[in-house]
DNA sequence: CGCGTCCTCCAAAGCGCTTTGGTCACGCGG
DNA sequence: CCGCGTGACCAAAGCGCTTTGGAGGACGCG
């Protein structure tokens, strides 16, 4: 059933049902009525094709989800962001177009998409320090928000980000308030800006406190359990064991904890984590005091956030850049103590 | 740029550029050549939307995800489905769209899908034992693939499965075969239909043996590491405790393991553990002797086999039913071991 | 030289919607 | 009674593409 078709069976124009189905007000409220309620008795749906044509809005936004060996966006994290974002989309009436692309091929299809006409904004995914992908949008005027950010280059673009920097900075405050002078940094993968506030925070801290930056406390990789693992097994093996550890990512720090316990340690005693927590619903602690110590900030939330920022975005083009930045909660649980060995 | 200007920059008509464009044979190759070679190099590209309308093909699929407080279908698992299908429709040229939906209006929207013409076919995730859904897209004439089965009803569907049912029979029947009788079953929502094939293939097993089915060795609901964890918390706490346990996803292992260390015994040792593993790319275990003993399906792989049995049908219609069953593999960890109280 | 056949290319008619630029009838004030 | 504003509706022109149904020229054959 096509408007043609539909109008016809209602004895008025497609001029007139089309206004009275989007809410024209030179239609009358009688004959609007009549319009939807046999609208929905006969089924009939405007073609979402043909109308985003006809309107040049393509009504839907895009991700784009580098699907490669080296870094694979397509993570827990991730699945919680779209879930925030796609909420917010369904709401509005937005469509949410995922693109899964081999990262050779990443920059091509944010032009595509562009030039495409498929899609009227696109949120941008894992921002590395320098990224040329907001170049790239702001030649194509096609509106984008990031979620992160990107140290290097222009500032004025859209962003939601978590105050990453203060947040590592706080938590290794604590551990080394705790009495730790050995803490190890479990980061995420360093060519993406996130991970290099983390890394800049945690520095920071050491060097206030005039510790000495320790190359070999630190790894940087995926954020995956079993680099949690052995990366912390690795440590706990060397001559000089961190007492603490920092970690970007639940999943890793679960598998942080699984080193420290084969090794016959007790997380929270012998030696203690803090661990970035992004609120997973599958992660979630319900206890009253959570497993880990953690710095949680929601995603999925973040994923709202840059949904609704889009939105404004593409509503209003001309609008100057929009910026949001979460902070995070610091959750005392029980994987932090006292160093031990003072 | 849209056609018209492009074919004019030519001194072409758009008919030729078309063809030119999408490989027809009524054009000279030199032509084409000239065609393509001008598109790069002014960048144009055919708008989706206009092209779909003139073609009566979407060009995509769609993909609903049901946010609800209930069932999270959002979780890490669909992360890694969503991966393995965004792959193919990326190689095959269809775009992918997610609809994050609450449940109630689940029905709705895949009713507003196949009427809006907005895509071409839709995969339904996590089908219940007797699945409305299915009924629904077959009265809508929309392609569509199952990820799973429901047990009850029509049976002539497309489909790609796990074989669940042996999968979680054999998990059983090696516990039972190393000297385990009270072996605890932590289980996905039984309200969906692979949950109830994993408990039925657990039943069979114990039946077999002659163990008497024991209702409080057996839990259900969304398979979250809390969840894991205070299951086998409460039952390690119980008179009769289990000596192992068969669970339905690797994060939920991660909790009963967690509760078993919490409780200060070994796994491996003295309590079993075997899970389910869905392969996902942040839990994946790259020992050679892996921690869990697990029934590996890849669930990447079940998104890429879905995605491409989708595409089969929406470029044939008229084509039987595909259905493809997919074996686990049983992999022997490190987390189960012969029943020590014997 | 005439005619049929390819080979290349083209004009124009959709695809199903929105939106511009009306028309028509009615009512009201002067 | 005339003129004009207003409310309710409509015909037709796009949006940017694909595809149908030719057209025109080159070429080969009798």
């Amino acid at each position: 059933m096509n408007l043609k078709e539909f109008a016809k069976s209602l004895g008025l124009s497609q001029t007139t049902v089309s206004r009275a189905l989007n809410g024209y007000p030179e239609v009358s409220e009688s004959t609007r009525a009549r319009v939807v309620q046999m609208a929905d008795q006969l089924n009939y749906r405007p073609n979402a094709r043909a109308r985003s044509l006809a309107m040049g809005r393509a009504m839907a936004v895009g991700h784009v989800i580098p699907l490669s060996s080296k870094h694979e966006i397509m993570n827990p994290v991730f699945a919680d962001f779209i879930a925030g974002a796609g909420d917010i989309y369904s709401r509005s009436g937005y469509d949410m177009q995922l693109s899964v692309v081999s990262d050779s091929e990443e920059l091509a299809v944010y032009r595509k998409l562009a030039q495409n006409g498929s899609v009227d904004g696109v949120i941008v995914h894992a921002p590395r320090l320098s990224e040329p992908r907001i170049a790239l949008l702001r030649e194509l005027g096609l509106p984008f928000v990031v979620h992160g950010r990107a140290s290097v280059g222009v500032t004025d673009y859209s962003w939601v980000d978590v105050n990453n920097r203060r947040g590592f900075q706080r938590a290794a405050e604590h551990l080394i308030d705790l009495g730790h002078r050995r803490i190890a940094l479990i980061n995420g993968l360093e060519n993406l800006d996130f991970a290099l506030r983390r890394r800049d925070g945690y520095e920071r801290a050491l060097q206030k406190a005039g510790i000495e930056i320790d190359e070999s406390l630190m790894r940087s990789d995926e954020m995956t359990e079993y680099y949690g693992y052995t990366s912390a097994r690795t440590m706990l093996d060397s001559k000089a064991p961190p007492t603490a550890f920092l970690v970007s990512s639940l999943i890793s720090a679960i598998g942080v904890r699984r080193a420290i316990e084969a090794r016959g340690l007790t997380m929270g005693r012998d030696v203690s984590v803090i661990t970035h927590d992004d609120d997973l619903s599958y992660f979630r602690d319900e206890n009253p005091v959570p497993m880990f110590t953690s710095l949680r900030s929601s995603v999925r939330d973040a994923g709202r956030q840059s949904a609704e920022m889009l939105l404004t975005l593409v509503q209003s083009p001309d609008r100057p850049p929009l910026q949001h930045l979460l902070e995070v909660d610091f959750l005392l649980g029980r994987s932090s103590g006292p160093c031990p060995h003072n």
